[in-house]
DNA sequence: TCAATTGCGTTATGCTATAACGTGTGCGAT
DNA sequence: ATCGCACACGTTATAGCATAACGCAATTGA
């Protein structure tokens, strides 16, 4: 799929993730977008639907927070799944695509006759630097 | 770890857990324990926590649910990683432990010099009976 | 006995997400 | 041209998920 041209609200929250360190909820993403008019979750959650739906964000589950995606050019959802490590301390997020681990869950799910749709593979802990 | 006897509460929410057909959210627990004196969901999650914590009871992050460990007897942090398959039509949840994932992903997080705490690997879906 | 730990109950609160309504704008078909 | 449709947007209200902070009771072990 190819990103469409972004609306002004899209192109807000997506600057505001692409600039973050880390991952962002949304209300925090409301809070720094009050400045430029928004008042409402719906606002950030609306902009945030269609982020994901063209792959340039990511939403981290375990966290309630979302991420810009790290391969800002080619598309993620080309990538068959997607993994994260998140940092615990520091919050810091690394992507990661494995073509065995995509083969590996694919198979069970085949065996079973599961459909996938979509996917979550997060793991927490500490990164290097913040290691105890 | 070897599971320490279970309390009261936490009897009470493992056995809803066990007797459930699928996932079931922290404020459903508590609905189905109010004859039984439960009144506010801390009760529940004080619970739930234990019970993760003795690793008889998983928590599907992508659902906000909970549920019995497809194992009752073994431990389930000895299996490493844990993946589920949530068929999103009728709530069947699916475990799934494979060591080759465990292995790429923990030789990934090695080569991060990431120190895994948790993990999540859920795959939401359509279970073969519910299919299109 | 005293202190520390653990589980429990209660009230209040905070965080996350969506429902339901209405408005405006662009655009293709008739 | 205008009607109908799709889509983005704004607002209010509400639903759903999770924890903070307090205090009490029972257990344990120094």
């Amino acid at each position: 799929m190819t990103t469409p041209m972004l609306t002004k609200n899209q192109t807000l929250v997506f600057d505001v993730l692409t600039k973050a360190e880390g991952p962002l909820s949304a209300y925090t993403i409301l809070d720094k977008l009050r400045d430029n008019g928004f008042r409402a979750p719906l606002q950030v959650y609306r902009a945030l639907d269609k982020l994901l739906e063209y792959g340039v964000v990511h939403r981290l589950e375990s966290i309630n927070s979302f991420v810009a995606c790290a391969h800002p050019h080619e598309n993620c959802h080309s990538h068959g799944l997607v993994a994260f490590a998140i940092c615990e301390s520091c919050g810091q997020v690394t992507e990661f695509h494995d073509h065995e681990v995509d083969h590996r869950l694919m198979g069970w799910l085949k065996s079973q006759k599961f459909t996938a749709e979509k996917s979550t593979i997060e793991i927490r802990g500490h990164c290097a630097s913040c290691a105890a």
